[in-house]
DNA sequence: CGACATCGATATAAATCGATGTCGGTGCCTTATT
Protein backbone atom coordinates (compact mmCIF):
# COMPACT_ATOMS: atom_id res chain seq x y z
CA UNK A 1 0.00 0.00 0.00
CA UNK A 2 1.19 3.39 -0.92
CA UNK A 3 -0.16 5.00 2.68
CA UNK A 4 2.31 2.53 4.03
CA UNK A 5 5.10 3.46 2.65
CA UNK A 6 4.09 7.25 3.16
CA UNK A 7 4.22 6.60 6.70
CA UNK A 8 7.11 4.03 6.74
CA UNK A 9 9.71 6.91 4.88
CA UNK A 10 7.96 10.14 5.24
CA UNK A 11 5.53 10.52 8.74
CA UNK A 12 2.38 11.29 7.23
CA UNK A 13 -0.94 9.64 7.22
CA UNK A 14 -2.45 11.45 3.93
CA UNK A 15 -1.54 12.51 0.59
CA UNK A 16 -2.17 15.54 -0.65
CA UNK A 17 -4.24 16.47 -3.62
CA UNK A 18 -2.69 15.02 -6.48
CA UNK A 19 0.13 13.21 -4.92
CA UNK A 20 -1.24 9.71 -4.88
CA UNK A 21 -2.70 9.78 -8.42
CA UNK A 22 1.10 11.07 -9.70
CA UNK A 23 2.91 8.52 -7.76
CA UNK A 24 0.10 5.71 -9.53
CA UNK A 25 0.87 6.71 -12.67
CA UNK A 26 4.49 6.72 -12.64
CA UNK A 27 5.09 3.58 -11.02
CA UNK A 28 2.61 1.99 -13.68
CA UNK A 29 5.88 3.17 -15.61
CA UNK A 30 3.88 5.75 -17.77
CA UNK A 31 5.25 9.27 -18.89
CA UNK A 32 3.58 12.07 -16.23
CA UNK A 33 2.96 15.66 -16.80
CA UNK A 34 2.11 17.17 -13.29
CA UNK A 35 1.50 20.85 -12.45
CA UNK A 36 0.51 20.94 -9.20
CA UNK A 37 0.68 24.13 -6.46
CA UNK A 38 3.63 25.28 -4.80
CA UNK A 39 3.91 23.35 -1.62
CA UNK A 40 1.68 20.93 -2.38
CA UNK A 41 4.87 18.64 -1.64
CA UNK A 42 5.66 17.67 -5.83
CA UNK A 43 9.15 15.78 -4.42
CA UNK A 44 7.65 13.49 -2.69
CA UNK A 45 6.25 12.37 -5.84
CA UNK A 46 9.67 11.34 -7.21
CA UNK A 47 10.94 9.65 -3.88
CA UNK A 48 8.07 7.65 -2.87
CA UNK A 49 7.69 6.60 -6.65
CA UNK A 50 11.07 5.54 -6.52
CA UNK A 51 11.18 3.76 -3.67
CA UNK A 52 8.48 1.44 -5.63
CA UNK A 53 10.52 1.45 -8.51
CA UNK A 54 13.72 -0.32 -7.32
CA UNK A 55 16.28 1.20 -8.92
CA UNK A 56 17.91 5.24 -9.61
CA UNK A 57 16.14 8.56 -9.60
CA UNK A 58 17.80 11.20 -11.71
CA UNK A 59 15.89 14.31 -11.08
CA UNK A 60 16.94 17.22 -13.44
CA UNK A 61 16.99 20.57 -11.09
CA UNK A 62 18.04 24.37 -12.35
CA UNK A 63 19.97 26.00 -9.58
CA UNK A 64 22.64 24.29 -7.05
CA UNK A 65 21.51 26.23 -4.11
CA UNK A 66 17.70 23.62 -5.06
CA UNK A 67 19.63 20.55 -4.93
CA UNK A 68 21.93 20.92 -1.82
CA UNK A 69 18.36 21.91 -0.14
CA UNK A 70 16.72 18.74 -1.58
CA UNK A 71 19.79 16.49 -0.46
CA UNK A 72 19.84 17.72 2.87
CA UNK A 73 15.58 17.40 3.17
CA UNK A 74 15.79 14.08 2.30
CA UNK A 75 18.78 13.45 4.27
CA UNK A 76 16.39 14.74 7.52
CA UNK A 77 14.10 11.63 6.70
CA UNK A 78 16.97 9.44 6.93
CA UNK A 79 17.58 8.17 3.50
CA UNK A 80 21.32 8.68 2.74
CA UNK A 81 21.20 6.54 -0.59
CA UNK A 82 21.15 10.39 -1.76
CA UNK A 83 23.43 12.90 -3.63
CA UNK A 84 24.06 15.83 -5.80
CA UNK A 85 26.01 16.17 -8.59
CA UNK A 86 28.18 19.57 -9.57
CA UNK A 87 30.84 21.68 -10.37
CA UNK A 88 30.28 22.76 -6.59
CA UNK A 89 31.90 19.65 -5.38
CA UNK A 90 35.78 18.77 -5.25
CA UNK A 91 36.80 17.17 -7.83
CA UNK A 92 37.79 13.81 -5.65
CA UNK A 93 34.35 13.73 -4.12
CA UNK A 94 32.77 14.06 -7.63
CA UNK A 95 34.77 10.94 -8.64
CA UNK A 96 33.72 9.06 -5.68
CA UNK A 97 30.13 9.70 -6.57
CA UNK A 98 30.12 8.62 -9.67
CA UNK A 99 31.94 5.22 -8.50
CA UNK A 100 29.33 4.51 -6.29
CA UNK A 101 26.02 5.14 -8.62
CA UNK A 102 24.98 1.76 -8.18
CA UNK A 103 24.81 2.80 -4.43
CA UNK A 104 22.07 5.64 -4.80
CA UNK A 105 18.41 5.70 -4.83
CA UNK A 106 18.84 9.87 -6.05
CA UNK A 107 20.87 11.72 -7.76
CA UNK A 108 20.35 15.53 -8.60
CA UNK A 109 21.66 16.73 -11.90
CA UNK A 110 21.68 20.10 -13.56
CA UNK A 111 20.79 19.51 -17.57
CA UNK A 112 24.85 21.13 -18.35
CA UNK A 113 26.37 17.89 -16.07
CA UNK A 114 24.14 15.20 -18.22
CA UNK A 115 26.26 16.48 -21.53
CA UNK A 116 29.56 15.25 -19.27
CA UNK A 117 29.91 11.84 -21.32
CA UNK A 118 31.63 10.18 -18.33
CA UNK A 119 28.48 10.82 -15.97
CA UNK A 120 26.15 9.23 -19.18
CA UNK A 121 28.51 6.44 -19.37
CA UNK A 122 28.43 5.76 -15.99
CA UNK A 123 24.36 5.77 -15.69
CA UNK A 124 24.15 3.52 -18.61
CA UNK A 125 25.46 1.31 -16.29
CA UNK A 126 22.95 1.21 -13.84
CA UNK A 127 19.45 0.94 -13.38
CA UNK A 128 17.48 4.45 -14.26
CA UNK A 129 13.65 3.73 -13.47
CA UNK A 130 12.59 7.42 -13.24
CA UNK A 131 13.58 10.93 -15.26
CA UNK A 132 12.40 13.79 -13.43
CA UNK A 133 12.17 16.68 -14.47
CA UNK A 134 11.43 19.48 -11.47
CA UNK A 135 10.84 22.79 -12.14
CA UNK A 136 10.07 21.76 -16.34
CA UNK A 137 8.75 24.99 -17.27
CA UNK A 138 12.36 26.16 -17.68
CA UNK A 139 12.46 23.67 -20.38
CA UNK A 140 10.28 26.06 -22.36
CA UNK A 141 11.38 29.48 -20.19
CA UNK A 142 14.93 28.69 -20.60
CA UNK A 143 15.72 26.09 -23.40
CA UNK A 144 15.75 28.33 -26.52
CA UNK A 145 18.04 30.56 -25.71
CA UNK A 146 19.30 30.83 -21.92
CA UNK A 147 20.38 27.10 -21.21
CA UNK A 148 20.45 24.95 -24.25
CA UNK A 149 21.10 21.95 -22.31
CA UNK A 150 17.35 22.02 -21.33
CA UNK A 151 16.61 20.96 -24.71
CA UNK A 152 18.73 18.09 -25.07
CA UNK A 153 17.09 16.41 -22.05
CA UNK A 154 15.24 13.85 -24.07
CA UNK A 155 17.93 12.93 -26.17
CA UNK A 156 19.89 12.09 -22.57
CA UNK A 157 16.83 10.05 -21.62
CA UNK A 158 16.89 8.13 -24.95
CA UNK A 159 20.70 7.41 -24.13
CA UNK A 160 19.72 5.89 -20.89
CA UNK A 161 17.32 3.41 -21.75
CA UNK A 162 14.19 6.05 -22.10
CA UNK A 163 13.18 5.63 -18.32
CA UNK A 164 9.75 6.59 -17.31
CA UNK A 165 9.76 10.88 -17.09
CA UNK A 166 7.88 12.84 -14.51
CA UNK A 167 7.86 16.49 -15.43
CA UNK A 168 7.11 18.67 -12.40
CA UNK A 169 5.83 22.68 -12.54
CA UNK A 170 3.80 24.50 -10.02
CA UNK A 171 2.71 27.62 -13.27
CA UNK A 172 2.74 26.34 -17.04
CA UNK A 173 -0.28 28.10 -19.47
CA UNK A 174 -1.43 25.32 -22.06
CA UNK A 175 1.57 26.50 -24.28
CA UNK A 176 3.61 25.96 -22.00
CA UNK A 177 2.50 22.34 -21.18
CA UNK A 178 2.63 21.33 -24.65
CA UNK A 179 5.56 22.50 -25.42
CA UNK A 180 7.00 20.95 -22.42
CA UNK A 181 5.61 17.42 -23.37
CA UNK A 182 7.30 17.92 -27.29
CA UNK A 183 10.33 18.85 -25.81
CA UNK A 184 10.97 16.10 -23.48
CA UNK A 185 9.65 13.37 -25.74
CA UNK A 186 7.30 12.19 -23.27
CA UNK A 187 5.00 10.15 -25.76
CA UNK A 188 3.05 8.62 -23.40
CA UNK A 189 2.12 11.18 -21.24
CA UNK A 190 -0.66 11.36 -18.23
CA UNK A 191 -1.53 14.85 -17.19
CA UNK A 192 -2.47 15.78 -13.86
CA UNK A 193 -3.17 19.60 -13.73
CA UNK A 194 -4.38 21.59 -10.74
CA UNK A 195 -5.78 24.80 -10.85
CA UNK A 196 -3.34 27.95 -10.55
CA UNK A 197 -5.71 29.83 -8.64
CA UNK A 198 -4.76 31.13 -5.22
CA UNK A 199 -7.50 32.40 -3.41
CA UNK A 200 -5.77 33.87 -0.18
CA UNK A 201 -3.40 35.91 -2.55
CA UNK A 202 -5.59 39.65 -3.51
CA UNK A 203 -4.60 41.40 -6.54
CA UNK A 204 -3.73 44.94 -7.07
CA UNK A 205 -2.55 46.84 -10.11
CA UNK A 206 -1.65 50.69 -9.90
CA UNK A 207 -0.84 52.78 -12.63
CA UNK A 208 1.32 55.68 -11.39
CA UNK A 209 2.57 58.97 -13.20
CA UNK A 210 6.42 58.89 -13.81
CA UNK A 211 9.21 56.90 -11.48
CA UNK A 212 9.67 59.27 -9.23
CA UNK A 213 5.96 58.88 -8.00
CA UNK A 214 6.33 54.77 -8.44
CA UNK A 215 9.22 55.39 -5.76
CA UNK A 216 7.02 57.28 -3.58
CA UNK A 217 3.86 55.00 -4.25
CA UNK A 218 6.37 52.08 -3.04
CA UNK A 219 7.48 53.84 -0.09
CA UNK A 220 4.37 54.42 1.29
CA UNK A 221 2.74 50.58 0.55
CA UNK A 222 6.31 48.96 1.90
CA UNK A 223 5.88 51.11 5.31
CA UNK A 224 2.09 50.63 5.85
CA UNK A 225 2.07 46.63 4.53
CA UNK A 226 2.22 43.84 6.78
CA UNK A 227 5.22 42.25 6.01
CA UNK A 228 7.56 40.16 5.07
CA UNK A 229 7.70 41.17 1.52
CA UNK A 230 9.62 40.63 -1.70
CA UNK A 231 9.61 43.89 -4.15
CA UNK A 232 10.74 42.74 -7.62
CA UNK A 233 12.33 45.16 -10.42
CA UNK A 234 13.81 44.39 -13.79
CA UNK A 235 17.38 45.22 -13.02
CA UNK A 236 20.31 44.94 -10.86
CA UNK A 237 20.75 48.60 -10.28
CA UNK A 238 17.24 49.16 -9.84
CA UNK A 239 16.92 46.27 -6.33
CA UNK A 240 20.05 48.64 -5.04
CA UNK A 241 18.42 52.20 -5.24
CA UNK A 242 15.08 50.26 -4.36
CA UNK A 243 16.65 48.58 -1.15
CA UNK A 244 18.46 52.43 -0.03
CA UNK A 245 15.34 53.99 -0.73
CA UNK A 246 12.82 52.04 2.05
CA UNK A 247 16.70 51.83 3.65
CA UNK A 248 16.37 55.38 4.05
CA UNK A 249 12.73 55.85 4.82
CA UNK A 250 11.73 53.18 6.75
CA UNK A 251 13.01 51.33 9.50
CA UNK A 252 12.70 48.11 7.90
CA UNK A 253 15.46 45.62 7.71
CA UNK A 254 16.14 45.52 3.92
CA UNK A 255 18.11 43.62 1.25
CA UNK A 256 18.61 43.85 -2.53
CA UNK A 257 19.18 40.65 -4.29
CA UNK A 258 20.37 39.71 -7.50
CA UNK A 259 22.14 37.42 -9.78
CA UNK A 260 25.68 39.21 -10.11
CA UNK A 261 26.30 38.97 -6.30
CA UNK A 262 28.32 36.89 -4.70
CA UNK A 263 27.19 32.98 -4.52
CA UNK A 264 28.16 33.26 -0.51
CA UNK A 265 26.19 36.53 -0.40
CA UNK A 266 23.08 35.63 -1.79
CA UNK A 267 22.81 32.24 0.34
CA UNK A 268 23.38 34.61 3.39
CA UNK A 269 20.09 37.12 2.11
CA UNK A 270 18.12 34.69 1.43
CA UNK A 271 18.74 32.40 4.99
CA UNK A 272 18.56 35.73 6.57
CA UNK A 273 15.06 36.15 4.67
CA UNK A 274 13.62 32.55 5.40
CA UNK A 275 14.86 33.14 9.30
CA UNK A 276 13.06 36.63 9.56
CA UNK A 277 15.96 38.69 9.91
CA UNK A 278 15.04 40.52 6.92
CA UNK A 279 11.64 42.14 6.40
CA UNK A 280 11.84 42.80 2.55
CA UNK A 281 13.75 41.27 -0.58
CA UNK A 282 14.13 43.45 -3.40
CA UNK A 283 15.34 41.74 -6.00
CA UNK A 284 15.32 40.94 -9.93
CA UNK A 285 13.98 37.46 -11.04
CA UNK A 286 16.91 35.72 -9.85
CA UNK A 287 15.54 35.67 -6.58
CA UNK A 288 12.32 32.83 -5.71
CA UNK A 289 12.68 29.06 -6.90
CA UNK A 290 13.38 27.37 -4.13
CA UNK A 291 12.05 29.85 -1.29
CA UNK A 292 9.76 27.92 0.23
CA UNK A 293 8.82 30.20 2.88
CA UNK A 294 5.31 30.21 4.42
CA UNK A 295 4.51 33.82 5.71
CA UNK A 296 5.45 35.78 2.97
CA UNK A 297 2.62 38.75 3.37
CA UNK A 298 3.16 40.48 -0.31
CA UNK A 299 4.61 40.67 -3.67
CA UNK A 300 4.94 43.88 -5.30
CA UNK A 301 6.42 44.41 -8.83
CA UNK A 302 7.99 47.32 -9.12
CA UNK A 303 8.88 46.60 -13.09
CA UNK A 304 6.18 43.82 -13.99
CA UNK A 305 7.77 40.62 -15.62
CA UNK A 306 7.73 39.57 -19.03
CA UNK A 307 4.77 36.87 -18.86
CA UNK A 308 1.99 35.45 -17.30
CA UNK A 309 3.80 32.45 -16.18
CA UNK A 310 6.32 34.21 -14.64
CA UNK A 311 3.93 36.88 -12.71
CA UNK A 312 2.55 34.02 -11.25
CA UNK A 313 5.60 32.39 -9.98
CA UNK A 314 6.92 35.41 -8.53
CA UNK A 315 3.10 36.16 -6.61
CA UNK A 316 3.08 32.43 -5.44
CA UNK A 317 6.31 33.26 -3.31
CA UNK A 318 3.33 35.05 -1.12
CA UNK A 319 0.58 33.16 1.35
CA UNK A 320 2.33 29.87 1.02
CA UNK A 321 0.96 29.49 4.59
CA UNK A 322 -2.49 29.74 3.33
CA UNK A 323 -3.15 33.48 4.90
CA UNK A 324 -4.26 36.61 3.38
CA UNK A 325 -1.19 37.78 1.05
CA UNK A 326 -1.20 40.72 -1.25
CA UNK A 327 0.22 41.24 -4.96
CA UNK A 328 0.34 44.56 -5.98
CA UNK A 329 1.94 45.76 -9.64
CA UNK A 330 2.75 49.47 -10.19
CA UNK A 331 3.67 50.66 -13.84
CA UNK A 332 3.48 53.71 -15.82
CA UNK A 333 2.92 53.82 -19.32
CA UNK A 334 6.96 54.28 -20.13
CA UNK A 335 7.62 51.04 -18.43
CA UNK A 336 5.57 49.31 -21.92
CA UNK A 337 8.79 49.65 -24.08
CA UNK A 338 11.67 48.96 -22.21
CA UNK A 339 11.00 44.76 -22.33
CA UNK A 340 10.84 44.59 -25.77
CA UNK A 341 14.33 45.78 -26.16
CA UNK A 342 15.42 43.83 -23.67
CA UNK A 343 13.84 40.79 -25.61
CA UNK A 344 15.36 41.89 -28.85
CA UNK A 345 19.11 41.59 -27.48
CA UNK A 346 18.51 37.67 -27.17
CA UNK A 347 19.00 37.24 -30.99
CA UNK A 348 21.00 38.48 -33.55
CA UNK A 349 20.46 40.94 -36.12
CA UNK A 350 20.45 40.25 -39.87
CA UNK A 351 23.49 41.65 -40.37
CA UNK A 352 25.52 39.87 -37.40
CA UNK A 353 23.58 36.44 -38.27
CA UNK A 354 25.32 37.31 -42.19
CA UNK A 355 29.00 37.61 -40.68
CA UNK A 356 28.51 34.88 -38.39
CA UNK A 357 27.38 32.67 -41.07
CA UNK A 358 30.02 33.74 -43.46
CA UNK A 359 32.98 33.15 -41.24
CA UNK A 360 31.58 29.92 -40.16
CA UNK A 361 31.52 28.72 -43.88
CA UNK A 362 35.19 29.73 -43.97
CA UNK A 363 35.70 27.46 -40.85
CA UNK A 364 33.06 24.48 -40.48
CA UNK A 365 34.04 24.75 -36.69
CA UNK A 366 30.86 24.76 -34.59
CA UNK A 367 32.65 25.43 -31.55
CA UNK A 368 33.94 28.87 -32.57
CA UNK A 369 30.23 30.00 -33.66
CA UNK A 370 29.42 31.64 -30.52
CA UNK A 371 33.44 33.51 -30.23
CA UNK A 372 32.74 35.25 -33.78
CA UNK A 373 29.04 36.14 -32.43
CA UNK A 374 30.49 37.85 -29.51
CA UNK A 375 33.30 39.31 -31.63
CA UNK A 376 30.75 40.72 -34.10
CA UNK A 377 29.02 42.55 -31.18
CA UNK A 378 25.97 39.74 -30.30
CA UNK A 379 25.21 39.57 -26.67
CA UNK A 380 26.25 36.30 -24.82
CA UNK A 381 22.15 34.89 -24.83
CA UNK A 382 22.48 35.54 -28.83
CA UNK A 383 25.92 33.69 -29.77
CA UNK A 384 24.50 30.92 -27.51
CA UNK A 385 21.25 30.66 -29.85
CA UNK A 386 23.76 31.03 -33.06
CA UNK A 387 25.87 28.22 -31.82
CA UNK A 388 22.87 25.74 -30.85
CA UNK A 389 20.94 26.39 -33.98
CA UNK A 390 23.83 26.08 -36.27
CA UNK A 391 25.29 22.96 -34.98
CA UNK A 392 21.89 21.78 -35.71
CA UNK A 393 21.32 22.97 -38.96
CA UNK A 394 24.06 23.74 -40.63
CA UNK A 395 24.93 20.23 -41.74
CA UNK A 396 22.28 19.56 -44.06
CA UNK A 397 21.38 22.99 -45.11
CA UNK A 398 23.84 25.75 -47.11
CA UNK A 399 24.04 28.96 -46.33
CA UNK A 400 21.24 30.35 -47.66
CA UNK A 401 18.87 28.39 -46.48
CA UNK A 402 20.25 28.45 -43.04
CA UNK A 403 19.53 32.27 -43.19
CA UNK A 404 16.57 31.96 -43.81
CA UNK A 405 15.62 29.68 -41.40
CA UNK A 406 17.11 30.77 -38.82
CA UNK A 407 15.69 34.51 -39.62
CA UNK A 408 12.49 32.17 -39.64
CA UNK A 409 13.34 31.04 -35.87
CA UNK A 410 13.98 34.32 -34.27
CA UNK A 411 11.13 35.90 -35.71
CA UNK A 412 8.75 33.23 -33.95
CA UNK A 413 10.60 33.32 -31.09
CA UNK A 414 10.13 36.90 -30.79
CA UNK A 415 6.59 37.15 -32.27
CA UNK A 416 5.77 34.79 -29.20
CA UNK A 417 7.38 36.45 -26.32
CA UNK A 418 6.13 39.80 -27.80
CA UNK A 419 2.26 38.42 -27.60
CA UNK A 420 3.47 36.99 -23.94
CA UNK A 421 4.25 40.81 -23.14
CA UNK A 422 1.52 42.43 -24.50
CA UNK A 423 -1.04 39.21 -22.98
CA UNK A 424 0.43 40.74 -19.75
CA UNK A 425 0.04 43.98 -20.58
CA UNK A 426 -3.41 43.72 -21.34
CA UNK A 427 -4.54 42.52 -18.05
CA UNK A 428 -2.97 45.34 -16.53
CA UNK A 429 -5.21 47.22 -18.23
CA UNK A 430 -8.03 45.04 -17.84
CA UNK A 431 -11.26 46.71 -15.95
CA UNK A 432 -13.27 43.94 -14.49
CA UNK A 433 -12.07 40.90 -12.11
CA UNK A 434 -8.24 40.58 -12.64
CA UNK A 435 -8.65 36.80 -10.92
CA UNK A 436 -11.44 35.92 -13.84
CA UNK A 437 -9.25 37.25 -16.47
CA UNK A 438 -5.97 35.36 -15.32
CA UNK A 439 -7.75 31.85 -14.67
CA UNK A 440 -9.16 32.49 -18.50
CA UNK A 441 -5.58 32.71 -19.52
CA UNK A 442 -5.00 29.09 -17.95
CA UNK A 443 -8.28 27.37 -19.17
CA UNK A 444 -9.96 27.92 -16.15
CA UNK A 445 -13.11 29.80 -14.46
CA UNK A 446 -13.84 31.41 -11.56
CA UNK A 447 -16.15 29.81 -9.54
CA UNK A 448 -16.59 32.06 -6.65
CA UNK A 449 -14.87 34.77 -6.34
CA UNK A 450 -12.66 34.98 -2.53
CA UNK A 451 -13.67 37.51 -0.31
CA UNK A 452 -10.52 40.05 -0.93
CA UNK A 453 -10.26 39.08 -4.70
CA UNK A 454 -8.78 42.47 -6.73
CA UNK A 455 -9.13 45.92 -6.79
CA UNK A 456 -12.21 45.72 -9.31
CA UNK A 457 -13.78 43.30 -6.44
CA UNK A 458 -13.87 46.04 -3.65
CA UNK A 459 -10.17 45.26 -2.36
CA UNK A 460 -9.21 47.32 1.03
CA UNK A 461 -5.54 47.75 1.41
CA UNK A 462 -6.32 48.55 5.45
CA UNK A 463 -6.92 44.81 5.62
CA UNK A 464 -3.18 44.20 4.89
CA UNK A 465 -1.61 46.49 6.76
CA UNK A 466 0.97 46.14 9.83
CA UNK A 467 -0.82 46.23 13.38
CA UNK A 468 0.69 49.57 13.90
CA UNK A 469 0.66 51.65 10.93
CA UNK A 470 2.82 54.50 10.45
CA UNK A 471 1.00 57.34 8.81
CA UNK A 472 2.27 57.68 5.87
CA UNK A 473 2.80 61.94 6.68
CA UNK A 474 5.11 60.90 9.27
CA UNK A 475 7.10 59.16 6.55
CA UNK A 476 10.18 61.29 5.90
CA UNK A 477 10.17 62.95 2.81
CA UNK A 478 12.77 65.91 2.04
CA UNK A 479 10.95 68.87 -0.18
CA UNK A 480 13.87 68.34 -2.68
CA UNK A 481 11.88 64.73 -3.83
CA UNK A 482 8.45 66.58 -3.59
CA UNK A 483 9.33 69.10 -5.50
CA UNK A 484 11.10 66.99 -8.27
CA UNK A 485 7.71 65.15 -7.83
CA UNK A 486 5.81 67.89 -8.39
CA UNK A 487 8.47 68.69 -11.80
CA UNK A 488 7.69 65.28 -13.41
CA UNK A 489 4.06 65.38 -12.92
CA UNK A 490 3.42 68.91 -14.48
CA UNK A 491 6.34 67.53 -17.57
CA UNK A 492 4.55 64.07 -17.68
CA UNK A 493 1.26 65.74 -18.59
CA UNK A 494 2.73 67.26 -21.83
CA UNK A 495 4.43 63.96 -22.47
CA UNK A 496 3.40 62.09 -25.82
CA UNK A 497 0.77 60.10 -25.54
CA UNK A 498 -0.20 56.57 -25.52
C1' DC B 1 12.62 53.24 -24.16
C1' DG B 2 15.12 55.86 -20.44
C1' DA B 3 18.88 56.22 -16.96
C1' DC B 4 23.39 57.39 -16.75
C1' DA B 5 28.10 58.43 -18.33
C1' DT B 6 31.19 60.93 -21.30
C1' DC B 7 32.55 64.67 -24.17
C1' DG B 8 32.93 69.06 -26.32
C1' DA B 9 31.35 73.68 -26.82
C1' DT B 10 30.40 77.60 -24.41
C1' DA B 11 33.39 81.68 -23.26
C1' DT B 12 35.99 87.52 -18.73
C1' DA B 13 35.34 81.33 -15.58
C1' DA B 14 33.47 77.55 -13.46
C1' DA B 15 29.71 75.03 -14.29
C1' DT B 16 26.00 73.87 -17.48
C1' DC B 17 23.82 72.26 -21.72
C1' DG B 18 23.01 69.35 -25.39
C1' DA B 19 24.61 65.71 -28.32
C1' DT B 20 26.10 61.06 -28.37
C1' DG B 21 26.90 56.45 -26.68
C1' DT B 22 26.02 52.34 -23.76
C1' DC B 23 23.40 49.20 -21.29
C1' DG B 24 19.63 46.63 -19.35
C1' DG B 25 17.79 39.19 -16.70
C1' DT B 26 17.81 34.40 -15.60
C1' DG B 27 23.06 29.76 -14.40
C1' DC B 28 25.25 25.93 -15.41
C1' DC B 29 30.15 24.67 -16.61
C1' DT B 30 35.44 25.91 -16.89
C1' DT B 31 39.83 18.79 -15.72
C1' DA B 32 45.59 23.61 -19.65
C1' DT B 33 51.57 22.08 -23.22
C1' DT B 34 52.21 29.09 -24.59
Amino acid sequence: MLEDQLRRYFGFTTFRPGQREVITDVVARHDVFAMLPTGSGKSLCYLLAGYQLQGLVVIVSPLLSLMEDQVQHIRLYGEKRVAALNSFLPYEERQSVLQQLKALRFLFVSPEMLQSRQLLERLQEVNVVLFTVDEAHCVSQWGYEFRPDYLKLADVRRQLGAPPCLALTATADQRVREDIIDKLKMSDCHQHIYSVDRKNIALKVEAVQGTLEKQDRLIELVSMLQGPGIIYFSTREWTEEGAALIHQYTDLRVAAYHGGMANEERRLIQNQFLNDEIDVVCCTNAFGMGVDKPNVRYVIHFHYPKHMNAYLQEIGRAGRDGRPSLAVVLYTESDHELPLYILQKEYPTEKQLEQVIAQYIKGQDKELVATIALDVGCSETAARFLQEHISWWAPEMDSQALKQRLLQRIQERIALKTKALWELQQWLKKDSCRRARLLTLYDERLETSPKCCCDHCGLQLADFSRQKTIPVSEVVMPWERRLRLLLDQKEGSYGKKD
